[in-house]
DNA sequence: TTGAAAGCGCTAACAC
DNA sequence: GTGTTAGCGCTTTCAA
């Protein structure tokens, strides 16, 4: 029972005997008005419960003040609920809405997400790239002319703004990081989107941060002249064990490993654990991206972190400007810096 | 350059040489309509770009197929970043969107939060409530009649369908496993929403489900005969460590330290590790939520764990059926189990 | 200073 | 089988 429907400009004007246009006027504050009308308009909309719609508004607007987000992955991944975060609090301050989609590292998907926020107004998009170079669904026609900023990886053309972190330099410090506590052979566990199981050849790698990642390692293992081996995998948790074991029952079995991401590190963790190795000690590692666990653990974990809440909040920073009519596109390269923890073991003879 | 406005269907008529009606017909597929005009249309439709305005159709329509999810943390949780996960996935096999908005354990954002998810005009909201007691912007007349469903935690009023997990048999459960392992000294860290830094007097607990923990596990010391010292605390960082501080420097120091939450849990492990104290030998630790690294630690953490997945799934799908004209109200209790695993000592004598 | 009316893009009742 | 028209709630000319 009770009242039902939610008030409209309509019932607030008849409430106090003026017109809708006076309405929305006094709430709006703008035009030629009358205090007293203004205060009597709007202690009546108080009175009655109105609340704007929003949908009325934007549509009249024709704008949304809303930005879509199309993510790869869910809150689960250790870098992107970070990520998201910082891209709503970001939104929030500037006067923004988001709107959240997953695309799973699946360009089809990503190409419904993006429809589905067009179909919903959105002011702008934020996109986590599935691929480098298939993006045909982003030509600024496509898009309806709403920019799009493109964060985490960069795509084979130079057209949008782009904000992605140094990864290929703090993979190569990392190692060199871990070739001078005395490590001679090092395991690389790198997780690549698209591929199923695993294989110890390097895979298409269809994502610029990625192939960063594994660029900087190998620059590092030239450096250092150690053996290395390496094992490319699925993002699943049994894929990932038994690249662990793989890596660990190779001939020349690595004393360190460094992993692409925090999902590769929990399988390390846990086949290590399995074993009975004790981090930092029979095994070490080195992971990408930091999180609150890797930081709490005993010893904590060595890694590569990179700035994610200042990417996200550089990234609707740009995207707003653009919304706003700039039409200069950026690429920003934020650096990312190696966490000395206790997860690197020094095998150095020299005390 | 390039077509920048997007497509409407008075576009598409023109383009076919049709009118609007006879359009939404084609793409709706629905009325007296011939083959070929439906065929041609969509040709039409597809070839320059057609893509229906969201905001128009739920306007027309008075309901957008959208849900308002108003949590009280960040994806940061470990639990709600998997609530948050489980809804979203529900919610769009469904055929609902999901807007989210935080209120930060704060009734008064709360309120706009759920204010501005009216303004959008969601179908329904899903609401980790900040308070047990403060639910008078809950009203049905307030929400414009729109369905609510509680989760989480349970409001003092049995007026709405809430989905909660039974905390108090699991944290009763957890504490006679510890007595059993041989623990006679207990230690208890409880975050507690609201408040400023720690006591050791229960203070004022705002929501049920951390006052269903504490309960249980209170019936659990009682039946165990063990000592105990509590500490509640505020759910942050240097607060949780120092609360950690206090638990093991407490004249009956504990051997185990049950954390009401994951915040709680790295607290503890980040202190215990800062001392040299081994988990699962010097400390133990049980933990409510569970979370992959907890699981992959070693030892793996003993935890509390609750159907997480589950609740959102049952969240949903009771509000859709509110949505679509359902009054009753449910209360549902999933069930929380103890998951063991090796972060609780055996001080038993007894081999 | 205020009101009437048009129109944002869409659908559905009603004509033809 | 298809077109005309009205109206969802709002803002903003244009008139008064």
């Amino acid at each position: 029972m009770s009242n039902n429907k939610s008030k409209t400009i309509g019932d607030v004007a008849e409430a106090a005997g003026v017109s809708p246009a006076t309405v929305s006027r006094a709430l709006a504050g703008y035009g030629r008005i009358s205090k007293e009308t203004v205060e009597h308009v709007r202690a009546v909309a108080e009175s009655i419960g109105y609340r704007p719609n929003a949908l009325a508004v934007a549509m009249r607007a024709g704008k949304t003040k809303t930005i879509g987000l199309v993510i790869i992955s869910d809150f689960t991944n250790a870098f992107f609920d970070r990520a998201t975060k910082s891209i709503i609090d970001r939104a929030q301050e500037l006067g923004f809405r988001v709107l959240i989609q997953h695309s799973d590292e699946d360009v089809s998907v990503e190409r419904v997400a993006i429809d589905t926020m067009l179909q919903h107004q959105v002011d702008g998009i934020i996109l986590v790239p599935a691929s480098t170079t298939k993006h045909s669904h982003l030509t600024s026609k496509k898009l309806n002319g709403k920019p799009v900023v493109i964060i985490d990886r960069k795509l084979d053309v130079r057209r949008y703004t782009t904000v992605t972190t140094g990864d290929e330099v703090a993979a190569k410090e990392a190692v060199l990081y871990a070739a001078e506590k005395g490590h001679k052979n090092l395991g690389f566990l790198i997780a690549v989107p698209g591929i199923t199981g695993l294989s110890t050849g390097q895979p298409e790698i269809p994502i610029t941060s990625v192939q960063e990642r594994v660029d900087g390692f190998a620059q590092g293992v030239k450096r250092s002249k150690a053996t290395s081996v390496w094992v490319y995998c699925e993002d699943k948790e049994d894929v990932s064990e038994s690249a662990v074991e793989k890596l660990l029952d190779s001939p020349k079995a690595p004393t360190v490993i460094f992993t692409s991401n925090n999902d590769m590190l929990l399988a390390v963790l846990k086949v290590a654990g399995g074993r009975g190795l004790t981090v930092g000690q029979d095994l070490s590692v080195v992971s990408f991206d930091d999180s609150p666990w890797a930081a709490a653990m005993v010893p904590g974990i060595t890694v590569i972190a990179r700035p994610v809440e200042e990417l996200g909040h550089i990234a609707v920073t740009e995207l707003v400007e653009a919304i706003e009519g700039n039409t200069k596109t950026k690429e920003i390269v934020l650096p990312a810096s190696l966490i000395k923890r206790g997860s690197v073991a020094n095998l150095s003879k020299a005390k």
